[in-house]
DNA sequence: AAAGATGCCAACCGCAGAGAG
DNA sequence: ACTCTCTGCGGTTGGCATCTT
């Protein structure tokens, strides 16, 4: 026997919300409050909606001090800690930044940031990559228009590389990218310790303050593909229901069980598992978000140490 | 200029957990 | 202890917008 409906399926209206529907909605919840009970709200305020939808369009729409859109690196940095920390729990990455909701999130993961971090970039992306680089070029070329390059690309403005996202940690000037050292401290270092405390209270990793960076082999050797897990020998902290027990080292087979154990949660990032389709991924054009150390690393030595966002991934939530 | 491909985002669907009765 | 209802969540889809060819 299946599930009673949560709403008459046939009277109610599907698809986008009219700014009538918005404004009664709105007007309603903001004079009244939800009343708790999402489902006879629609009823009481005349709307031919089912409760779930409205409570969706509050949430995610109407709801006041909701950002859209203009993800700020920042922003960017926290989604991707928390998200291979604890894996699609959009909810609780939404809790950490202030006026995003899971489903934008959520959206925002799977259409841009998934790709930003592996290089596969966005035509809008690239676009504003280009103009931003183009625009650069320009403001050097006025700097220095004696500095001959050589470069045939250069004097038509156009990028001699593909100017991919991850480029410009190499190519450009590279702006205040979060975990970067600047005056003598990591930017970020804020973010970092609230995603801690969060952590920490899901029964995550441990503070990064106690870890050190962790020493991973890439999963694929150049020129050999493999179906091996990344192979790493991480100092890292284990954990039992009640918390943190105490720094230990993982022994190199137990972490990559680990990373199997999580792999439905960190869909997209499967490469680090070795497990992607594309055999030839390039550890230099991963994201520096992914691997800072891919500002400095040289691809050419085949293996190159990286790291996820400084920390260890926290493999055995949910 | 048009057609097809791709990207993006709002909204829907269904499952699981919490809580009330 | 059990059932039922409601809420919250994450995955997926549909449709519009934009880009490419």
């Amino acid at each position: 026997m299946g599930r009673a409906p949560c709403c008459d399926k046939a009277s109610v209206k599907k698809g986008p919300w009219s700014p009538e529907e918005d404004a009664k909605l709105k007007s309603y919840i903001e004079q009244n409050g939800t009343g708790g009970n999402w489902i006879a709200l629609p009823q009481k305020i005349g709307l031919k909606r089912c409760g779930k939808s409205c409570r969706l369009r509050w949430l995610n729409y109407l709801r006041p001090n909701i950002k859209h859109g203009g993800f700020s690196e920042e922003e960017d940095r926290i989604i991707l800690s928390l998200y291979i920390s604890i894996g699609s729990r959009w909810s609780i990455i939404a809790a950490q930044l202030p006026g995003r909701t899971d489903n934008d999130i959520k959206n925002y993961w799977n259409t841009r940031l998934k790709k930003k971090l592996f290089g596969k970039q966005s035509r809008k992306d690239q676009r504003q990559q280009q103009q931003q680089f183009m625009h650069q070029t320009a403001a050097n070329d006025g700097m220095k228009q004696e500095e001959a390059t050589g470069d045939p690309n250069r004097s038509s403005g156009v990028p001699a590389v593909n100017y991919n996202w991850h480029h410009q940690a190499i190519a450009g000037p590279v702006p205040p990218v979060p975990g970067m050292m600047m005056e003598g401290h990591r930017i970020g270092d804020e973010v970092d310790e609230s995603i801690r405390k969060l952590l920490y209270k899901l029964g995550g990793p441990i503070p990064l303050a106690t870890l050190p960076v962790p020493h991973c082999v890439p999963p694929m050797h150049e020129g050999s593909p493999s179906l091996m897990p990344p192979s790493c020998m991480v100092e890292t902290a284990s954990f039992n229901e009640g918390g943190v027990q105490g720094s230990s080292t993982l022994p190199a087979l137990e972490l990559d069980q680990s990373f199997h154990f999580n792999q439905v949660k960190l869909d997209g990032l499967d490469c680090f598992f070795g497990m992607g389709t594309d055999q030839s991924i390039r550890w230099s054009e991963v994201s520096p978000l992914v691997c800072p150390n891919n500002t400095v690393a040289s691809s050419s030595q085949g293996m190159q140490q990286y790291c996820l966002v400084d920390e260890p991934a926290n493999l055995g939530m949910k």
